[in-house]
DNA sequence: GCCAATAGGTCTAGATATGAGACCATATCG
DNA sequence: CGATATGGTCTCATATCTAGACCTATTGGC
């Protein structure tokens, strides 16, 4: 774990920079205290909300390959509770990434499938997925050996 | 909030695809019920502990401009709480993502700043949030029908 | 000399979110 | 007649987060 020399990025690329650089004053920083009025409406926040809802990339990478019914994606993802897999659904539902389908069987059976708008979502996130299980080893090692110093 | 048809994927990649593929069946899906002991050794799951932390991807964004130090790193947070901007870093600290180092001023001051490691994952957050200012619109749009139609 | 301020935390109490699992409706199968 | 399947909802116990008081040590102002 070198440490980078502040102004001397070596990895990020001047692009991602770039992007960066316009969400990184986006909120807070000379708003009188309690003046946060604005953070909700703020695209930052907003996917950071989704994707921090720890259960809802599970469920969008669940739905990758096919659509699939409620139980179905209850068993895919393994360790979701009924409650929150409702929850998130509804809530990526609502956010146009998911859409949902009753089928008038008996029982009803329901199934979720992703919008073009899910599609698309997933591109940046595969991203962060592949990056993750390159770098997963270092994190490990990065781990260890804090743990190792300071219990 | 087009319905995609299964297996006409129109905007993901087949790169991502086997990404995501790859991810797919990794947890879950025929374990004994409680058998669920390796969930925590999985890549995915350890990005998303880190990335579900809500103020994790915050607090790098904040970093990535330049070190900064705690008090700073509050301010441009904005929202976030002593207790979890401590707690935040000590994790990223912990997985090799961001170091922390003390110069010995009175009263002592602490700085924080990107590994190489962080830096790194930055590139792909970069492409979510890229995304995300995209799809912000959309998203919005998808929020309203939603509400209206739903309550 | 004395009091306030500063930096970076920690600790505690009250609010909030989550997880486990019981419960529901309804129709079909044995 | 009773068990089963599906997609939820509801309740309660637990875990986590927020707000904010408090702590250490030193320095600057008066």
């Amino acid at each position: 774990m070198t440490r980078e020399h502040p102004g001397n990025p070596v990895v990020l690329t001047p692009a991602a920079r770039e992007v960066l650089r316009g969400f990184s004053r986006n909120s807070a920083a000379g708003f009188a205290p309690g003046a946060d009025a604005n953070l909700g409406a703020c695209p930052v926040r907003d996917v950071l909300a989704r994707v921090g809802d720890k259960w809802s990339l599970l469920i969008l990478v669940a739905l990758s390959e096919q659509p699939r019914r409620f139980s179905a994606l209850q068993r895919e993802v393994g360790d979701i509770s009924k409650r929150m897999l409702t929850q998130s659904l509804r809530m990526l539902e609502r956010d146009g990434l998911v859409s949902r389908q009753v089928f008038p069987t008996k029982p009803p059976s329901v199934e979720y499938a992703l919008t073009s708008l899910g599609e698309a979502a997933l591109v940046p996130v595969a991203g962060l997925l592949h990056w993750a299980s390159g770098a997963h080893e270092q994190i490990r090692a990065a781990r260890a050996a804090y743990d190792a110093l300071e219990g």
